[in-house]
DNA sequence: CGGTATCCGGAATGATACTG
DNA sequence: CAGTATCATTCCGGATACCG
């Protein structure tokens, strides 16, 4: 088999996509890279949770960050439509950061993720669900 | 709020994990990097269609790939416990990859990610649904 | 408070050549 | 056929200093 690409990607008026091993995985690819970084599920774990943040507050909540590279995961996630920012025209500066919807829905795709890993085989899973810890029991 | 760490992470007995914002991002993280990777997903969705390939026919299926980073990317997968090895003492030699049962059970959750961004408003989901194409009607 | 600007080291990826 | 080995490059991410 091995097909290059012999389907149409797109149902015109229907609704969903149709894909090719390629093209799936191109797909995936790009979902992907959009919760790549290293601070990213960190980010949005907190507000999943929280719901509204001030900059400062996820500074807080997110040890070991630097203010560089929370505004440079902020500034990703905002361009790639799962954060909105909003920023308040006051002294001194006030800046809010909450999901938008689509960033929203995407809290039960990352509980799949977490189910899945807690599914696998025990010496893996533990590798997975946090790497320290684990020593209940 | 922003606690630090007040839950324990695991139920010994019962069956679900119980997570903290942290732990819960820490783990996401941890799982995110086992798909990581320039060419994960490729190799992923081939074997999710072909059940079993050998190294050549993964070469051939993905353009584009060397051979370098093929063999690295499937070692990961294999430590990972995603994709089995198995390699035919034969001359020449032959050696087939294909999904672990666990590497298997990623399929649907593959599949609930690629819905998340077939969900996405309409200028961002032909950023991930494939960057090309599109051309469609 | 909420950022920017710069520099730097290491990791990830790519190109190319070689081998049991 | 299924890899290794080596070198070059590009891409983060961390550290530090400064700003409206």
């Amino acid at each position: 088999m091995t097909s290059t690409d012999e389907n149409v990607r797109y149902t015109p008026k229907g609704k969903r996509v149709t894909y090719t091993p390629q093209s799936a995985g191109q797909s995936a690819q790009n979902v992907i890279r959009v919760l790549e970084g290293r601070w990213k599920l960190m980010i949005l774990f907190q507000l999943f949770v929280s719901k509204l943040l001030r900059f400062s507050e996820l500074e807080r909540a997110i040890p070991g960050i630097s203010q560089k590279m929370l505004i440079q995961q902020l500034r990703q996630l905002e361009a790639d439509g799962v954060v909105t920012r909003i920023a308040h025209p006051e002294v001194p500066p006030r800046v809010e950061y909450l999901l938008t919807e689509w960033g929203q829905s995407l809290c039960p795709v990352l509980d799949n993720l977490l189910t899945w890993a807690e599914s696998a085989p025990d010496d893996l899973r533990a590798r997975l669900i946090d790497p320290d810890a684990m020593s209940d029991q």
